[in-house]
DNA sequence: AACACGTTCTGAACATGTTCAAAAGGAGAG
DNA sequence: CTCTCCTTTTGAACATGTTCAGAACGTGTT
């Protein structure tokens, strides 16, 4: 394809996301129509549906550009704070403070828990963008102790702890979603301490169960 | 209403609901529809909506018949043990096992995270199944020892965790959810450690810190 | 029998996500 | 300029969950 073209075409592609985003915002996800959408960037529905696959994977690429624009601000996050628990709470920081505008738009997305689907944070498709997400967390966990056997793990389990959170965000009805903040303040404490409390040779037969279970989970 | 045309009514309502569930099993939820369940039944599409919401409404009911049905098998697994972890294995596995044949059926209701849709696990709607429920893992704590702090959260935690591995068990591909099974085993074997271990004066602390994130979020 | 009235049932109509055959556009080749 | 080929766009058609005005039914009353 033309250069041209190509840019043509991506620019098209960004009005219709944008409108969408535009009307999502505004009357939320379930009450915007393809019609309208469409309507909005002066196309017809087809062509919405040239450029994205179905009404959800418009909300999935925001969450992918937003992903990308956040690695920036979880940079900064993960460097900023020698303790574990201080990096995870940024982390999760910066995410809530990222995504709160489009705080209920993130719904559309967390109704997917089947790993099947190809929205599902956990499926095939989106495997990428985990990966990418988790990386981050192995290096909050850089030069912080840990046992051997758990080291594997815990990434993929902070990353785990970091999503349940987000979901509790995402439909916390509370103030500034203050409950979330004082949740993620507060099981962040406790997961810290208990990264820490791994490594005390008295706990190491009840993690050695939880190794297990993880070797045949994962 | 005429204790005749009850009986009648109920009737058919039943047979749209043995009708539909027929429909899922055959060919999942998803690729059944309204109107083939209607056909099936001998009756007009109309009719199904007469007597239920909506088409997740008849996977609803058929989890609340459900549930009224495992219900001796539940009192049966909570006196199954003296010891907690025994209690809580036999609890998951008696659901397990009930619910095997409509497994991925489940599957339709586990969308809904959003504890505002009258069908989420967490919903209002749902409050009185979900308080029976919890019940269960009150009684299963029965002359267990726990620290006071802790108790009265403790059985809604234990229902959580079950729900997760519901969930888990839910989209576990693999053979006769082999993978589910040892989940369970194993992290019911861990919390039953950790109830064990929270009596412990040395965890205190961080026992105060959970108690402290368990007031805020319930 | 005729009527009134609540319950049950009908099926067309509606809303909306999605598909698809065909039209329109545009760029390069001859 | 015309033809070809690929990309983009159109909009009607489709599938399916859901609604609703009205028909049919059944029962008790007069």
């Amino acid at each position: 394809m033309n250069a041209r073209a190509l840019v043509k075409s991506e620019e098209t592609r960004a009005r219709i996301l944008d409108a969408a985003l535009e009307l999502f915002r505004e009357k939320g996800f379930e009450q915007t129509t393809m019609r309208e959408i469409a309507a909005r960037t002066g196309l017809a529905v087809g062509a919405a549906y040239y450029y994205f696959r179905s009404k959800e994977a418009l909300v999935m690429a925001f969450y992918e550009t937003a992903q990308q624009e956040l690695e920036p601000l979880l940079e900064v996050a993960v460097g900023s704070s020698k303790a574990l628990e201080g990096r995870l709470r940024a982390l999760v920081e910066a995410k809530f403070d990222y995504f709160a505008e489009n705080r209920e738009l993130l719904g559309a997305l967390s109704s997917h828990v089947d790993p099947r689907h190809p929205l599902s944070p956990f499926s095939e498709a989106t495997k990428a963008i985990r990966e990418r997400d988790i990386g981050y967390f192995e290096r909050a966990l850089e030069s912080v102790s840990m046992p051997k056997d758990l080291a594997p793990y815990l990434p993929r389990l902070l990353w785990l702890q970091q999503m349940g959170l987000m979901l509790y965000w995402v439909y916390d009805g509370s103030e500034g979603q203050s409950k979330s903040r004082t949740l993620a303040e507060r099981s962040l404490k406790i997961t810290a301490g208990l990264v820490r409390l791994a490594s005390v040779p008295l706990v190491r037969p009840i993690r050695r169960i939880l190794v297990e279970l993880l070797e045949g989970v994962i």
